[in-house]
DNA sequence: CTGAAAGCGCTTACAG
DNA sequence: CTGAAAGCGCTTACAG
């Protein structure tokens, strides 16, 4: 009943050809072969009229090739790794690459799993946003000269790409707006999580408050608390300490922060100035806007891609080879009303 | 330098034993032809302890099956579409599949190349939250036989399976209860779009009206508005109009509704009850709280890949035949502080 | 109870 | 310029 799905064979035949002149013209290697202008011609009109398309099974069971991409992130509904997941698929697609996602909700065991289920499924290479403890299965598969790039974090000690931000100068330059904006007490809401990105982020923080000689402010949530529970810490943390500003870590604890905020009945920003790392649809739309650290998610995007198609393509040469580097990328402070002098 | 994959012919040597031994014990087929328990504990010892994989291409390639499920939304960053995704998920690997994503942002062009990709890639079955102008394309694979399950919207006229929540009733539903709260001129706010779970949930939302025997206030809101042009759009609705209740017909008209309702200076429910369909985090965080017509996420996620896979099952016994149905899962009323007594 | 052999649909050295 | 043949790693009739 399936409709069967035709064959190089059988088009060999019916163009009276051998499999082999079409598998040239196919993977474009009709030039180099000196393949016949006539038969190229010919072998591309029938695709072209068929619509066919090699299988993809055999074509990696006998290159050893699946061009498929594994791309592990922490969280699809986050829109910071929502959009890097698709503006990275769109470029994959274009390279002829495929993309498995998977969100790890920074579990460590779905993690590891998710590295082996990535073997398993022979991909090319390895997009990772790593979550903590799998530094050893990260180091395994670039012992194996498999293809890696990480991004959204990093290890120190692993000869590997990486694609992050300026974690540390974003959040000094934002404890120096709030200063420079009037206000004085500044506090930093972070998770409790020990990933690096997480700590250089504290890291900004700390420097500027240094270089400002102010008292430090600094609350660290259980990101296993429920919703209504973080939004009681941040409320509790807000009315024991007399700050007027605060710098979210991430998104998610700024969106729990509002709510605590709004519950306190504080203004924004005449009682307390507010910044976010990392952009979400709400800070725009909220009354007033909220300040965020911006995250340039293109140029993210694009750089990931770029250094896993250098990768990909230095296994075909056998003669180059990329040379694993960590690249930081900029932030910019998006001013909105939230930070503003009070 | 990549670590070579053992195959299971290897295996077959160092065990001594045939490949064929190896392929029915791996393939729970031992009992079926009586390999010797010796033998199979042999066999198994060694999987376990070399934690060998078959190849997962040169099975597809010989059996015709890709144990790939196509699975294609409208967007993953809808909260919706993506609890659905992963539930899937988790139920579709519990039972040996594995799911390719796609979103198509309600773009017919999107949604057609995306069958097309599912079909390239041999996919085994599809789950499809169907755009506009895509019915053609699912009656071929329905044709060709090939296993489908449509959720969120279906096509009366399709024999295709399809899982859908009572969008009509749901929200007749929801206006009866707005006016059991003292609510009187209740307006629908929803998108332009003809899909008929949309035009499901307007009749529902018309129904009700008529038989409260009250004045309709419909708004649709063309989606391809920026947000803030759709705010704006409701802002003016709501001012020319003197309605004192809203149901939203999607969750992000809600959300932008909200938005629209702050700046007026509204507040909820004494001069405005608002319900939205479909649950967003935001709206239990709301001050008030949000009441919601909530979709049982896992009620209809279950239902869906349940459907796929007797279909599948159908495939492999040729002689049972799963008949193709539309199920209708009802929806939940959550009454919060929004559509309360005024 | 077990194994030799064919074949899924490609690609690629090799021969001419 | 073109084609016959081997082989990627499985599964499955078939033979014994």
């Amino acid at each position: 009943l399936k409709r069967k799905k035709i064959s190089i064979v059988e088009i060999a035949k019916k163009l009276k050809v051998s499999p082999t002149t079409i598998s040239f013209v196919l993977n474009g290697k009709a030039k180099e072969q000196r393949v016949s202008d006539k038969v190229v011609k010919k072998i591309e009109a029938y695709v072209n009229k068929t619509g066919y398309k090699p299988n993809a099974f055999a074509q990696s069971l006998r290159t050893g090739k699946s061009k498929l991409i594994g791309l592990m992130i922490e969280d699809i509904s986050n829109p910071f790794f929502a959009n890097v997941a698709r503006l990275i698929e769109d470029k994959a697609y274009e390279n002829g690459y495929r993309i498995m996602y998977c969100s790890t909700h920074n579990d460590t065991d779905k993690a590891k799993a998710q590295i082996k289920m990535f073997r398993d499924c022979h991909v090319d290479g390895y997009i990772i946003a790593a979550t903590n403890g799998i530094e050893e299965d990260i180091q395994r598969l670039i012992a194996e000269n498999e293809k890696v790039v990480l991004f959204d974090r990093h290890f120190d000690d692993l000869k590997v790409d990486s694609v992050v931000v300026n974690n540390d100068e974003s959040c000094y330059n934002a404890v120096i707006h709030f200063s420079n904006n009037g206000f004085k007490n500044i506090a930093f809401i972070t998770t409790d999580q020990t990933q690096l990105q997480m700590t250089d982020r504290l890291n900004g923080y700390k420097k500027a408050i240094r270089k400002l000689k102010r008292k430090p402010f600094v609350r660290k949530i259980n990101y296993q608390h429920t919703t209504e529970k973080i939004i009681d810490e941040i409320k509790i943390f807000l009315t024991e300490h007399p700050v007027d500003a605060v710098l979210f870590a991430t998104n998610y604890l700024a969106v729990y922060g509002l709510e605590a905020i709004h519950k306190l009945k504080y203004k924004i920003p005449k009682d307390l100035g507010i910044i976010a790392f990392d952009d979400h649809v709400l800070f725009q739309l909220y009354n007033p806007p909220v300040s965020v650290i911006e995250q340039p998610i293109e140029l993210i995007s694009d750089t990931i891609i770029s250094r896993l198609l250098a990768h990909l393509n230095d296994y075909d040469d056998g003669t180059t080879k990329t040379e694993s580097t960590k690249i930081e990328i900029p932030t910019a402070l998006i001013e909105r009303k939230s930070s503003q002098t009070k």
